[in-house]
DNA sequence: TGCAAACCATAAC
DNA sequence: GTTATGGTTTGCA
Protein backbone atom coordinates (compact mmCIF):
# COMPACT_ATOMS: atom_id res chain seq x y z
CA UNK A 1 0.00 0.00 0.00
CA UNK A 2 1.31 3.66 -1.00
CA UNK A 3 0.68 6.05 1.34
CA UNK A 4 0.01 9.96 -0.17
CA UNK A 5 0.22 12.67 1.94
CA UNK A 6 -1.02 15.88 0.93
CA UNK A 7 -0.74 19.23 3.34
CA UNK A 8 -1.37 22.93 2.88
CA UNK A 9 1.55 24.96 3.89
CA UNK A 10 1.53 28.89 3.96
CA UNK A 11 -0.69 28.67 0.53
CA UNK A 12 1.36 26.29 -0.85
CA UNK A 13 0.58 22.38 -1.44
CA UNK A 14 2.80 19.86 -0.96
CA UNK A 15 2.55 16.29 -1.58
CA UNK A 16 4.76 12.97 -0.76
CA UNK A 17 3.92 9.34 -1.73
CA UNK A 18 5.27 6.95 0.61
CA UNK A 19 5.83 3.11 0.48
CA UNK A 20 7.85 1.46 3.53
CA UNK A 21 9.11 4.35 4.90
CA UNK A 22 10.71 5.26 1.15
CA UNK A 23 10.08 8.03 -0.64
CA UNK A 24 7.91 6.91 -4.18
CA UNK A 25 7.73 10.12 -5.44
CA UNK A 26 6.62 13.59 -3.99
CA UNK A 27 5.41 17.28 -6.11
CA UNK A 28 4.03 21.04 -4.91
CA UNK A 29 1.75 23.54 -6.14
CA UNK A 30 -0.17 25.97 -6.16
CA UNK A 31 -3.42 24.08 -5.99
CA UNK A 32 -4.30 20.24 -4.26
CA UNK A 33 -5.79 18.61 -7.02
CA UNK A 34 -2.95 19.60 -9.45
CA UNK A 35 -0.30 18.22 -7.12
CA UNK A 36 -2.52 15.50 -6.10
CA UNK A 37 -2.70 14.62 -9.70
CA UNK A 38 1.34 14.98 -9.91
CA UNK A 39 1.89 12.23 -7.49
CA UNK A 40 -0.50 9.82 -8.93
CA UNK A 41 0.74 10.59 -12.28
CA UNK A 42 4.33 9.38 -11.13
CA UNK A 43 3.17 6.10 -8.99
CA UNK A 44 5.27 3.70 -10.97
CA UNK A 45 3.25 0.60 -11.14
CA UNK A 46 -0.93 0.03 -10.47
CA UNK A 47 -0.40 -0.31 -6.99
CA UNK A 48 -3.43 0.44 -4.23
CA UNK A 49 -2.77 3.45 -2.42
CA UNK A 50 -4.73 5.93 0.07
CA UNK A 51 -4.95 9.29 0.62
CA UNK A 52 -4.22 10.66 4.26
CA UNK A 53 -4.53 14.74 5.27
CA UNK A 54 -3.12 14.52 8.37
CA UNK A 55 0.66 13.41 8.61
CA UNK A 56 2.38 10.46 10.76
CA UNK A 57 5.24 12.31 12.11
CA UNK A 58 7.58 10.74 9.44
CA UNK A 59 5.55 12.12 6.65
CA UNK A 60 4.95 15.38 8.51
CA UNK A 61 8.93 15.28 8.55
CA UNK A 62 9.00 14.70 5.00
CA UNK A 63 6.64 17.73 4.12
CA UNK A 64 8.62 19.80 5.77
CA UNK A 65 11.48 19.04 4.15
CA UNK A 66 10.08 19.96 0.98
CA UNK A 67 8.62 23.18 2.30
CA UNK A 68 12.06 24.22 3.74
CA UNK A 69 13.82 23.60 0.02
CA UNK A 70 10.14 25.05 -1.86
CA UNK A 71 11.20 28.18 0.71
CA UNK A 72 15.26 28.27 -0.31
CA UNK A 73 16.46 27.26 3.18
CA UNK A 74 18.98 24.75 4.23
CA UNK A 75 17.33 21.21 4.73
CA UNK A 76 18.05 17.95 5.11
CA UNK A 77 18.72 16.39 1.33
CA UNK A 78 18.90 13.02 2.50
CA UNK A 79 15.52 11.22 2.18
CA UNK A 80 15.50 8.13 1.36
CA UNK A 81 14.02 8.08 -2.48
CA UNK A 82 12.41 4.98 -3.84
CA UNK A 83 14.52 4.66 -7.13
CA UNK A 84 14.99 1.02 -7.30
CA UNK A 85 12.47 0.63 -10.56
CA UNK A 86 14.20 3.22 -12.33
CA UNK A 87 16.31 3.03 -15.65
CA UNK A 88 20.00 2.97 -14.25
CA UNK A 89 20.86 5.93 -16.11
CA UNK A 90 18.04 7.87 -14.64
CA UNK A 91 19.12 7.22 -11.60
CA UNK A 92 22.64 8.79 -11.93
CA UNK A 93 21.23 11.66 -13.79
CA UNK A 94 18.85 12.43 -10.54
CA UNK A 95 21.90 11.81 -8.04
CA UNK A 96 24.37 13.70 -9.79
CA UNK A 97 21.24 16.49 -9.88
CA UNK A 98 20.68 16.12 -6.17
CA UNK A 99 24.56 17.10 -5.15
CA UNK A 100 24.03 20.55 -6.66
CA UNK A 101 24.28 22.55 -3.48
CA UNK A 102 22.23 24.98 -2.57
CA UNK A 103 23.14 28.83 -4.52
CA UNK A 104 24.39 27.42 -7.40
CA UNK A 105 22.83 26.03 -10.68
CA UNK A 106 25.00 23.44 -13.23
CA UNK A 107 23.60 23.14 -17.32
CA UNK A 108 22.54 20.02 -18.84
CA UNK A 109 25.65 19.36 -21.28
CA UNK A 110 27.76 19.76 -17.45
CA UNK A 111 25.90 16.90 -16.04
CA UNK A 112 25.92 14.73 -19.47
CA UNK A 113 29.86 15.02 -19.38
CA UNK A 114 29.85 13.91 -15.47
CA UNK A 115 27.57 10.89 -16.06
CA UNK A 116 28.16 10.08 -19.65
CA UNK A 117 24.98 10.54 -22.03
CA UNK A 118 24.34 14.04 -23.89
CA UNK A 119 22.54 16.88 -22.58
CA UNK A 120 19.03 16.17 -24.16
CA UNK A 121 18.58 12.92 -22.14
CA UNK A 122 19.59 14.97 -19.09
CA UNK A 123 16.60 17.36 -19.73
CA UNK A 124 14.62 14.62 -20.32
CA UNK A 125 15.09 12.36 -17.07
CA UNK A 126 14.67 16.13 -15.60
CA UNK A 127 11.35 16.56 -17.39
CA UNK A 128 10.12 12.99 -15.29
CA UNK A 129 11.58 14.02 -12.04
CA UNK A 130 9.65 12.30 -9.71
CA UNK A 131 11.27 13.63 -6.78
CA UNK A 132 10.35 17.40 -7.23
CA UNK A 133 11.98 19.74 -5.06
CA UNK A 134 13.52 17.06 -2.94
CA UNK A 135 15.96 16.38 -6.29
CA UNK A 136 16.75 20.46 -7.11
CA UNK A 137 16.07 20.22 -10.85
CA UNK A 138 15.42 23.57 -11.15
CA UNK A 139 18.84 23.92 -10.35
CA UNK A 140 19.55 22.55 -14.01
CA UNK A 141 19.81 25.58 -16.64
CA UNK A 142 20.80 26.04 -20.11
CA UNK A 143 24.57 26.76 -20.79
CA UNK A 144 24.04 30.16 -21.83
CA UNK A 145 22.60 31.04 -18.03
CA UNK A 146 18.77 31.05 -19.89
CA UNK A 147 16.56 29.07 -17.35
CA UNK A 148 15.66 25.69 -20.05
CA UNK A 149 12.48 24.43 -19.12
CA UNK A 150 10.30 23.19 -16.07
CA UNK A 151 7.51 21.09 -15.62
CA UNK A 152 5.82 23.53 -12.57
CA UNK A 153 6.14 26.69 -15.47
CA UNK A 154 9.37 28.73 -15.61
CA UNK A 155 7.75 31.36 -13.00
CA UNK A 156 8.02 28.90 -10.10
CA UNK A 157 11.56 27.88 -11.64
CA UNK A 158 12.71 31.88 -11.43
CA UNK A 159 11.15 32.08 -7.86
CA UNK A 160 12.65 29.01 -6.24
CA UNK A 161 16.03 30.17 -7.60
CA UNK A 162 15.55 33.75 -6.18
CA UNK A 163 15.16 32.64 -3.00
CA UNK A 164 18.20 30.78 -2.54
CA UNK A 165 20.16 33.33 -3.63
CA UNK A 166 23.38 33.40 -1.13
CA UNK A 167 25.61 35.89 -2.49
CA UNK A 168 28.55 33.42 -3.97
CA UNK A 169 30.44 35.06 -6.30
CA UNK A 170 32.80 31.98 -8.04
CA UNK A 171 32.07 28.88 -9.45
CA UNK A 172 33.39 25.71 -8.41
CA UNK A 173 34.14 21.87 -8.65
CA UNK A 174 32.15 19.74 -6.84
CA UNK A 175 32.53 15.98 -7.28
CA UNK A 176 29.40 13.34 -8.65
CA UNK A 177 30.54 9.92 -9.37
CA UNK A 178 34.61 10.41 -9.00
CA UNK A 179 34.28 12.86 -12.00
CA UNK A 180 34.13 16.42 -11.51
CA UNK A 181 31.12 18.83 -12.11
CA UNK A 182 31.28 22.34 -12.62
CA UNK A 183 28.82 24.48 -10.70
CA UNK A 184 28.05 28.46 -11.35
CA UNK A 185 26.51 30.94 -8.41
CA UNK A 186 22.58 30.91 -9.16
CA UNK A 187 23.26 35.03 -9.66
CA UNK A 188 24.85 34.25 -12.93
CA UNK A 189 21.01 33.24 -13.62
CA UNK A 190 18.95 35.83 -11.78
CA UNK A 191 20.53 38.78 -13.16
CA UNK A 192 19.22 37.88 -16.90
CA UNK A 193 16.11 38.94 -15.57
CA UNK A 194 16.84 41.97 -13.84
C1' DT B 1 21.99 36.60 -33.70
C1' DG B 2 19.78 32.72 -36.11
C1' DC B 3 19.57 28.23 -38.04
C1' DA B 4 20.83 23.37 -38.78
C1' DA B 5 22.80 19.38 -37.48
C1' DA B 6 24.58 16.23 -33.88
C1' DC B 7 23.28 14.43 -29.65
C1' DC B 8 21.32 10.17 -26.66
C1' DA B 9 18.37 7.70 -23.18
C1' DT B 10 13.33 6.80 -22.88
C1' DA B 11 8.76 5.80 -23.84
C1' DA B 12 5.52 4.59 -26.96
C1' DC B 13 4.25 1.88 -31.05
C1' DG C 1 12.99 -3.66 -33.00
C1' DT C 2 12.01 0.83 -34.52
C1' DT C 3 10.69 5.50 -34.23
C1' DA C 4 9.61 9.91 -32.21
C1' DT C 5 10.63 13.05 -28.73
C1' DG C 6 12.70 16.51 -26.07
C1' DG C 7 13.68 21.08 -19.86
C1' DT C 8 20.36 20.84 -25.27
C1' DT C 9 24.67 22.13 -27.42
C1' DT C 10 27.76 23.40 -30.84
C1' DG C 11 29.29 25.16 -35.16
C1' DC C 12 28.93 28.02 -39.01
C1' DA C 13 27.26 31.84 -41.85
Amino acid sequence: MIEIYLQNIDDTWFAVALKEQQIVTSSFGTDQKTTLCNVLGNLPFNAPFQVFHEPTAYAKTALDTLKCIYDGKTANTNLPLATSHLPAYSKKVLKATSEIPLGYVTFYGAISKAVGGGPRAVGNIMAGNPFAPIVPCHRVVKADFTLGGYGFGLKVKMQLLGREKRGFSNSKEIQVEGRQLKVYPVEYVLRNFA
